[in-house]
DNA sequence: ACCCCGATCGTA
DNA sequence: ACGATCGGGGTT
């Protein structure tokens, strides 16, 4: 079933581990996720929230469920979900998925970069409600796999947190 | 107006 | 270990 603002208006890591083995679904092409980052409020210094509301991170105060797509690195862009109560800065970052795709055996994209390059995703994708959308959403399969917590990836702060969720293949 | 640097990736 | 590449955000 797909997933509903019920889903990401829930504590961040939470909804981090739950969307591993969840189906994202992006026109024709559907990839499960396999690693994700929590980002979670002003207290978490890797937060690109950390230091206040600003013009690229307003749609982290939002509703949950909605997309947080940034530049970065001045070549790739990044995906999130929207996570938690309205007025809490907070997302997951989709790190990995595995393409379903039967004509491409189950190719594993590791790296958010990687993502958005692949579905073509960039800023313009940023604000969606993915919740209720026809073309882009996520839903559950009844897939639940198992997963080792880590430190996050590419930051230099907030490495005390194991906010980074791997699923083992 | 200016400057630094980043939730990355591919190559070395 | 490092270069490519450029917008965001803080400072002047």
């Amino acid at each position: 079933m797909k997933l509903t603002r019920d889903f990401f208006t829930r504590p961040t890591c939470q909804v981090a581990q739950e969307l591993l083995g969840k189906i994202l679904v992006y026109g024709e092409n559907k990839l499960m996720i396999t690693e994700t980052e929590s980002y979670i409020g002003q207290k978490d210094p890797a937060c690109h929230a950390a230091k206040g509301l600003t013009k690229r991170n307003a749609i982290m105060f939002g509703e949950a469920g909605y997309t947080y797509v940034y530049f970065i690195y001045g070549m790739y862009y990044c995906l999130n979900f929207v996570t938690e109560e309205e007025g809490f800065p907070a997302a997951v970052l989709i790190r990995g998925v595995k393409i379903m795709h039967p004509s491409e055996q189950s190719i594993d994209l590791s790296g958010p970069g990687k993502l958005c390059r692949y579905l073509n995703i960039t800023t313009q994708h940023n604000g969606i409600d993915i919740t209720k959308n026809d073309n882009f959403y996520l839903y559950d399969e009844g897939i639940n796999l198992e997963y080792q917590s880590l430190p996050r990836v590419g930051i230099k702060v907030g490495l005390d947190k194991y906010w980074r969720y791997l699923a083992k293949t």
